[in-house]
DNA sequence: TTTT
DNA sequence: TTTT
């Protein structure tokens, strides 16, 4: 039920170790930087040129958990879904939007690389203050609302990633 | 040459007229918006639920000129490309930023929807207010740097689409 | 749920009225051959070149219901789904193979061109030669197994779509 | 210059070392099989299943050139190609015909898993009976026709990978 | 700002 | 067998 396809394919490298938060009513929300880096050689001088992008990528559901478990920085991973645009307050009161890459339901992730990749399978969990992980509230550092939102369309009702990062 | 996938794949209806303009080395520059609409029905309440989502994709090239020439306000198009995030400054001096979809030589674009979709074919040529298609240096409202770039990478060394849209 | 990747896009035309059947279970399948045409200019002459590649695409599910309904002959179609090989025996008693491309739960349809792609939407009905849709036992000319398979893995537990087509 | 989309994206595992030969004019063709494996759950049992496609993966080109020296059987890649079925003749005189993916000039193939995914890098040339890989005239065990087709269209006027697998 |  |  769509009019119109909005798809993004990406296979790249984990820019940093997953944040994973959970939402009021216990779903996972995970977020990653994936790099993805072109190297062509210059058709003028053929020097080799490089160019790294890098890309916001967000989990929600079952992908959320299982992205926040095995991934690492580092991890190269495939991921399939959608771009999204959200917008948010900057602190000067100015709008800002920020293109992220979402992965749900009708999104894919697969980890590559096989063994050796997430050096031997799940990422021992990482310190995370005290909070639980399954009442993540406390975590939450702005009020949230319930979500009048179903599931195939988050529509961002969660907290930034990481409001240090400019776009 | 790279390493990693940087794929985005889109259907949708374009917004408004193309905006085609020149770099100095004669190389077309066409910016469209693009709209795709994903529709579902609420879990809870079973009501149809719609959300639109605006795309900036940036075609150089040879796809900048036929961009330019076939597409209008709601053609339904078929667009390949990448994914890339450039920096620009606010009025305010902060930097922003701003993700797009280019379409360069790598990229795929194909209309949709046969006779019809454009009204018989080429659109008529816009009024550009007298400046000369293939001398468009008058157009650039600021400096323009020689392109230290080869063709499979523009970095966005171009004037920004549309500054009041904010991203 | 998988290791590996195994994704088919295609945009092309319906070269035939959707045939569709029903499964024991009351499932529907629908088959089409989608032609998809390239074309290029010959590297040494210059002249224009042309190839249409034809693509077996079956539906399952509520896709399969909905292009059945609303796909014709010349209908353009986007079509996402994945590869299958499936093993039938000749006239001969030989194996041969036959490659489609299947669209199911995981897959996507969307109908292109808008208004007037499908003449005014849903197709009339066509002669079933007076067969019910709804207990299609009758119109299967061979055996059917009660399906061992769940629902994201059709192993093509159903009649070929036309024997005479040899691929 | 295309009227439709025919895309294919594979990620899986390389079935067995790559066939490199040469056409006529120069230019490498090497063949792989490509192994995909879905897995997922019965709705029924619960039972966890598992399905492998195999595909057939056929490159052109420079493409060709790097396949065959840097993949081994196991290597996981990613390819981006084209579906295209080509027909020949069986033993007994009747079509067949196979349905591979095209990866040429258009095309992407990326090895992935970083080091460790080819023990090192390049293979070491196998053995391959003291014919000649710049001059592989010999290797043909059909009567080869100069090819009538430019660059973005192989036909297939090569030589079948392999006769005894059958699709 | 598009489209159904 | 489609379409431009």
């Amino acid at each position: 039920m769509a009019r119109g396809v909005n798809k993004v394919i990406l296979i790249g490298n984990v820019g940093g170790d997953p944040e994973t938060r959970y939402l009021p009513n216990g779903n996972a929300v995970t977020n990653i930087t994936l790099a993805t880096t072109d190297s062509w050689k210059d058709k003028q001088t053929g020097q080799p040129q490089e160019r790294t992008e890098w890309h916001r990528v967000v989990f929600f559901g079952k992908l959320a958990e299982i992205a926040g478990q095995y991934l690492n920085k580092g991890s190269q991973v495939y991921v399939e879904g959608r771009l999204q645009t959200r917008k948010w307050q900057g602190q000067d009161g100015q709008d800002r939007y920020t293109t992220e890459i979402v992965v749900d339901q009708g999104g894919v992730m697969q980890m590559l690389g096989g063994r050796g990749n997430n050096e031997g399978g799940q990422r021992a969990p990482r310190d995370n203050g005290g909070y639980q992980q399954q009442a993540p509230q406390q975590q939450q550092q702005r009020p949230q609302q319930a979500p009048q939102q179903s599931a195939p369309q988050p529509q961002a009702d969660y907290d930034s990633f990481d409001d240090d990062i400019p776009f």
